[in-house]
DNA sequence: ATTATCTATAGATCTATAGATAATGC
DNA sequence: ATTATCTATAGATCTATAGATAATGC
């Protein structure tokens, strides 16, 4: 009953918060509109969530929902590449709607802040354990370079995907779903082939690049 | 007179910031440390700077200084590869002074918040402009995929070398240079062939992939 | 009786602005 | 005299916390 109660409040106050975000943007807009929305006090507020960041992480979370049902729908013996299409799919489909995608900039700056806590957590964010963990079992099988541990690997995959919709998000050139499955082409492409040659001057190999 | 004097605590203010940020971090620290530190009143500090955000502009704007002057030493038939080694080496010369460091990630989120500020004004960033300058010229010698518009490209490394820096920041695997080095590569080597291609479900071109 | 949830509120800090001071331009 | 730079300060908002209320457990 009691539980019930909280979490009905804690939901009441997430969605006044992503209103009242998308409204007058995540830094300018005051807890009390948040509050008197929800029909609590501004107290209540910092009771459920600390920071407005974490309305955010929130969120975030929310948007991994699907993403982690069409993972579990995937065979364990889906390559890293129907995996890594499976990520574009759903991860271009929640934020290339109208509502989500307002929050995507303040999104990813709430994770870059979170970078030094995530670094340590591995587990706090799911869909990037998950991603962690194909992308190990993709460097067993030699699919990946063994020039950088596939954790790293794995961040700095999804990193790009958020810079790269983060720049779709002020000049939208290409559909979403393609941007990301251009960057996901991409990342493999040169993840794949040893990144990062031991001593060559990247100045010395370019001469003769140009096919 | 004036304008000397007025530079003068506009510097003092500056370097205040910096160090206060460092030492207590640029969310949670406090205006009235700052002006403090530079000996002014606190409402001096939102004269020269309307915000903290303002700061670390300036800062990432010092941080690209040495990069222009080495811009400026190098000549005009420069291939693009070579450009580019010199964007790794300043960037990574700058960013891997303890420091400066610490503040990566609040300069990388600044950045972000202003994207859409600067997608209308593309010469508000120096950098930025050159780099843009010179893939508007790689791509008219065909050296760059004609799927994405130039400048998109230009945005799109600068913010996989931030995003690769950041992630270097909590997780330093390999020195900043290579780090650098090796998403340039990797960008280079994605870049240059038809990055997008119309129709290709990835996961059907996945199969014949591991050579 | 104890504890979790929420409210009321004191004190800290910020934002906005009216006013003081001193340099500049006529 | 006018304007740019800076100060002092009022009012807004936030952070921290003491206390009220109502559910839970004994």
């Amino acid at each position: 009953m009691r539980d019930k109660q909280r979490e009905e409040t804690r939901r009441r106050l997430y969605h006044a918060a992503v209103e009242v975000f998308a409204r007058d943007g995540v830094d300018s807009c005051r807890i009390e509109d948040i509050a008197q929305k929800a029909e609590v006090s501004r107290a209540a507020f910092y009771f459920h969530f600390p920071t407005k960041d974490d309305v955010l992480i929130d969120f975030l979370h929310e948007s991994e929902v699907p993403m982690i049902e069409a993972f579990h729908a995937l065979p364990v013996t889906a390559s890293l590449e129907e995996f890594l299409e499976v990520v574009v799919k759903s991860m271009s489909a929640f934020w290339q709607e109208e509502a989500h995608k307002v929050l995507l900039i303040d999104v990813f700056a709430v994770q870059l802040r979170r970078l030094r806590v995530l670094a340590h957590d591995r587990d706090a964010e799911p869909v990037r354990a998950v991603v962690s963990q194909r992308f190990h079992e993709a460097a067993a099988r030699g699919q990946l370079s063994p020039m950088i541990p596939p954790e790293i690997l794995a961040d700095f995959f999804l990193l790009n995907c958020l810079a790269a919709m983060a720049s779709w998000c002020v000049q939208p050139v290409l559909p979403l779903e393609d941007t990301l499955r251009g960057v996901t082409m991409l990342f493999l492409h040169g993840a794949h082939a040893p990144t990062l040659p031991p001593e060559v001057p990247a100045a010395a190999t370019a001469k003769g690049k140009r096919s």
